[in-house]
DNA sequence: AATTAGCACTCACTTCATTAGAGTGCTAAC
DNA sequence: GTTAGCACTCTAATGAAGTGAGTGCTAATT
């Protein structure tokens, strides 16, 4: 599709446009010799490259950005040539110190990652539904009140104030608790509904004197209330883009980055390893204008992450999934390692 | 100092340009009439403010800003004749639908005032040194690392995942527990490693075979991490504020909130009770061109947070003040019933 | 004596024209 | 196939002119 020519052009053009954000002109690259052609000539492959859909002009006679489609083909080529890549241990340095919990090796890796690139990153905690239940807990403050304490395999610790109904009493609380616990440790916390009505509801008839309170409010208790966790870092870092020279802009991107649900459901439906969305590629409007790269994260047993950055279309695209993959293998085996000790 | 007629004017200009932002005129106040004086008179009377510093230009010959001096007669004012405020429930409604656990609370509480001021809205909450200690809980997740709990008497869960040292078994680490919770349940958190030293080294030596190292794990298992907690509400509300029609500004803002710890430090050492700091007057750097409104909340026993509210000088001040001791009092209110039950 | 009308002057903001510079496309020469 | 040359295009920067809201001062009015 592309000649040897025109593929080492759009690189070219592709490099410079990323450093300057200025549409790059025949002549400029001519002069820069970086390829051994003359701006005519240059220029006669750029315009082939504009009819065939990989360069843009921003008017009549200006120079050629890149298109979404020149990004594309420059990102396929940067992934099908990344095979071995000398693991730098961005991570595993920092991690080795000490000792870390499991959220602070991920949030600690969303700092470095945009601290490393100067783009927004997001990570994707593992789906936490499908952690595993280790033990509840039920800690009562006073007559009216306990707090709900949900603890699982991976350590997270997910807890709730809610009032205790005058129809149930502590040591009924109890109870139930201790059914829970021995019943249901070790059940992936997305099930844990299901068993509820399957397996507990049965026994707990046996033991509890007014069931059918008691069962809606353990019910609401003990359900983890955003199945997934977001780590965000660096959101004023990517205002430092010349993209974000106009107030508005910057406006809709830190509205939508508050929006935190609708960011965690595109960033569920990523396949495995790298992937990298281009602008209009993106099916969330509010990132069309944006490019998205990601990359996931395993620990045991299937369960898995997403890391992703978000940046500009224009963006260190070569540099940036090297350091995604390099950053998500990392992850997969600090957490491997966390987890071994830990299931 | 001032006459009545120079009071009114300065009231005037300051209402019209928190409206507007824009330099107000003499000639402007004069056609609007909500003061019977001709646009000469107008002007006299503006003089005379901004040679006694109420007033300032942007430049020779344009209409007049209010100074922070102009704004700190405003706030004084209004201070002042703040006395049988109707209490409009702005939290209460909410709140009396069902249970709230107390973080609740107070998120909702900066998400309203945010919502209703459009400025940015932080709420610190109560210091968490000095909530007492409820109960603490260690949960293994594998034979070498552990999940420590620590509930307060307030509801809050502080966690912390760590490694179990190859010295230290099982059975100690409940021993240890026990009698955490024996002796010290019900003490200030504040005073735990102080209590540690005193009463617990002298109990747990006789129990525990390795004490040493098991002291040392304990005492930073059972510290909160942070010691205080910031709500805030509001990021990105603040920025429609034209105040922040600057790339450069904005990027000052973000990168300032993203401070927590000063943020915390400077609400921390406020006074009770209403509080403006307007421009200048603010001791940290990154606010002087902000004004600052804190209020604080009380709970049970000497407890007390803070609320406030960050905006630009340009401020409604009138609206957010009474509005500020509304939510602090209703925050009060709410959250001594809400202790009365759970203390 | 206080207030107001009138007038000259100031300054930011907008609009418009001009220019410089970087770029393109095309044709003809190498 | 490659390159040089040239006419043409468009943006961005610059500066001049006009507009309008504002001020300060003085003199007239109440």
């Amino acid at each position: 599709m592309l000649t040897e020519r025109q593929m080492l052009v759009l690189q070219v053009i592709i490099d410079e446009f990323i450093v300057t954000a200025h549409p790059v002109g025949s002549r400029a690259i001519a002069k820069k010799g970086t390829i051994p052609y003359s701006a005519a000539t240059i220029r006669n492959e750029m315009a082939d490259l504009e009819e065939k859909g990989f360069l843009e002009k921003t008017h009549s006679s200006s120079g050629r950005i890149p298109s979404e489609k020149g990004y594309r083909c420059h990102v396929d080529h940067i992934i099908a040539s990344l095979s071995g890549i000398n693991n730098k241990n961005v991570i595993k340095d920092i991690i080795q110190d000490g000792f870390y919990e499991f959220e602070q090796i991920v949030q600690l890796s969303a700092e470095v990652l945009s601290e490393l690139t100067n783009y927004t990153s997001i990570i994707l905690g593992p789906e936490l539904l499908e952690t595993k239940l280790k033990q509840i807990q039920m800690i009562t403050l006073s007559p009216h009140t306990a707090v709900a304490i949900l603890v699982t395999n991976t350590g997270h610790v997910e807890h709730r104030t809610f009032s205790i109904p005058a129809e149930i009493n502590s040591s009924d609380l109890e109870k139930m608790v201790n059914i829970i616990n021995h019943h249901l440790a070790g059940s992936p916390v997305i099930s844990l509904p299901e068993l509820f009505n399957s397996e507990i509801i049965s026994i707990m008839k046996k033991y509890l004197d007014d069931f059918d309170r008691s069962y809606h409010y353990l019910k609401t208790a003990f359900l983890p209330e955003q199945p997934v966790k977001l780590y965000v870092g660096g959101v004023s870092n990517i205002l430092m883009q010349p993209e974000f020279n106009d107030v508005e802009k910057i406006r809709t991107f830190l509205t939508m980055m508050e929006k935190e649900d609708e960011i965690a459901t595109l960033l569920k439906q990523t396949d495995d390893g790298i992937n990298v969305t281009i602008g209009q590629e993106n099916q969330v409007e509010a990132i069309k204008e944006f490019s998205l790269i990601t990359a996931t994260y395993r620990l045991d047993e299937g369960q898995h992450g997403t890391i992703a950055l978000l940046g500009p279309t224009r963006m260190e695209y070569r540099r940036v999934i090297s350091l995604l993959k390099i950053l998500s293998n990392e992850m997969t085996e600090a957490l491997y390692m966390w987890y071994k000790n830990n299931g």
